[in-house]
DNA sequence: TATGAATGAGTCTTCATTCAT
DNA sequence: TATGAATGAAGACTCATTCAT
């Protein structure tokens, strides 16, 4: 037990491989991968698969929640940069919108994945972290007077889950342009 | 001779009842609706499915054009009340994009099939109309100088395929919203 | 009723074709060619088809028939050379052999069809025709000495049944070099 | 450990239990037995027949490639025995010739199948194998001067190809004594 | 009567999941 | 515990046969 490696270290490094595995095989070659496929890509049987994950919606989900988590991360750098005065709040948002769509990596074919397997959002607590840091974020903005008043996380959310994730990225660039308007005070000001 | 089942009439008929429960059933259960479900939707065995249509791709190809062919005669229509000057050209654009994202009915499930499946476009004749009519309300849009200089037709086609269908009502209008100060010209241009 | 055509006529002329292109298909594209084919390329509708034959085993059968019927006449006919002093028993008896393992024509596939579908030879008129010519030209070649005591008209059906009539014609003409002396008198007592 | 059935012994076993079970099923109910009846004669789920054999022609490329090796297994020692001067070439080339024919286990139904799916022959070695025994076996049969000189492996092959390996014993037999004289000397030399 | 659309049982194959080793 | 062979339900597609027109 002293002999140095860890016996949870080879489990954990299991768990993470094959959630890295899964997420890019679901991404490449879409929601319908085989587990096989799966374990083959993360380097271990089926059998360890399904130890770490009973079900192919167990192991979508938490796929879904590490990219959630990640997005939460993000949020929470982005607001953290307005906090301390280093961004300017519309500034952050947009570019964390961009950079979101920008992660192709793990997009819409793990969704429409988690779609199709009917998960349920498992990670309350990640998904809670990021709405908070988009709602810190979204509040500065408007203080600052540059976001408009009726936005809320839920319109961030709306254009998260509609964004072209699987085209290329000058298409990626151009809907960033199109739908930034929506958000800014002045532009829909502008409409009347 | 008026009461008489025509035989020609039935094998239309069929093909009509096949396409609409393909539609509704994808759109219903996802794009992995067995073709047996689709068939006992339609009312009809599988072997009259695998008649009208060779391939589940095949299918999903005819659904997909029988949308196209929608949205195209919609386009059309717009651009006709623009034409005639019963509609103004921003809002006739706007509207076609609303009730487009309205219309569940035939929506992203039946793309994403189409994707699944590798389905390549096949009625170029319909896309093209409706890529004219929109090019049209556009152009129209410009000349009033109410839709900013930039806008394409490939940005409405984004917005397309970007839409939430499959969301509620309010998320699908709200979307709209968003998304529609990034088409005008003032809007864009209070952006500096 | 008296304007020329007659019904029946055509009755028989679509008998005729559906054979030939039952024959045909069979031979080219094996025993599992499916009834649509065979109808096509008869130029009937399926049903047409099924009213000339009311089961694929009938189908079958026929062309077997048929082609029975065109080796008892071939047999005939040798036999008729023989019985008129035109020719030589062994030697009709060997190229009406050869005659029929060249017709690869409605060959072997047609037989496996049959056998595959546990047709049962039907024509026992013809079959009865071809086996007493054969029978008539074995027992004059027995006369002339040159055909061996033993050999039966069942002989002769085994070689027919296992003449490789899907190979090329060399090899038939092979086959046939090293099958002959089986038959003859002075070889099976070169063996002693 | 002597008790525990092996891991991997299981899944050899299996192996040859199917393959077993598609040589009997092709022989005794033709080639077009389901996959699901092999798998039930060979008594596992079809799924582990397709971990096996991907494909229906896969298998049956093995059970053609089982028998080919059994038929080189039985050529080499049958010169074997004509080597070490325990045999005459002659005689162990007919019965080997008829050694093959009572093979009905693997016939033609498999080579109907085999052809039908249009199975590449995959083990050239074994091929080779049988060819060169064969070959020897002649080349030793023409030097007692028992065997006629043009006899090929070719010829060989042929009679393989068209032996009545679905017809009773009695049939094969005679078979057998109608087709060999076509390969001694003194036969062919006594035709003139 | 000929047509060809409709039927539906059956075929091959895949894949999530289980389980013996 | 990890492995990977086995399971078997389910899916796409075929084809002999029936039947309305």
């Amino acid at each position: 037990m002293t002999q140095a490696r860890a016996p949870r270290a080879d489990a954990v490094r299991n768990r993470k491989k094959i959630l890295v595995a899964a997420g890019e095989q679901i991404t490449a070659h879409g929601p319908d991968v085989g587990m096989d496929e799966i374990a083959a890509a993360a380097g271990v049987a089926v059998g360890t698969l399904y130890r770490h994950f009973p079900t192919k919606t167990d192991l979508v989900a938490a796929v879904v929640a590490e990219y959630v988590a990640r997005v939460a991360d993000d949020a929470e750098a982005a607001f953290a940069r307005v906090a301390d005065g280093t961004g300017r709040a519309l500034d952050e948002l947009t570019a964390f919108l961009g950079r979101v769509v920008e992660q192709s990596a793990t997009d819409r074919a793990v969704k429409a994945a988690a779609h199709a397997l009917g998960t349920q959002p498992a990670n309350h607590a990640d998904e809670d972290r990021a709405g908070r840091a988009v709602a810190a974020l979204i509040r500065a903005g408007q203080a600052d007077g540059d976001v408009h008043p009726d936005v809320t996380v839920n319109d961030i959310y709306l254009l998260f889950s509609t964004a072209p994730t699987d085209q290329p990225p000058t298409a990626r660039a151009r809907w960033l342009t199109l739908v930034t308007p929506g958000l800014t005070a002045q532009a829909r000001q502008a409409e009347s």
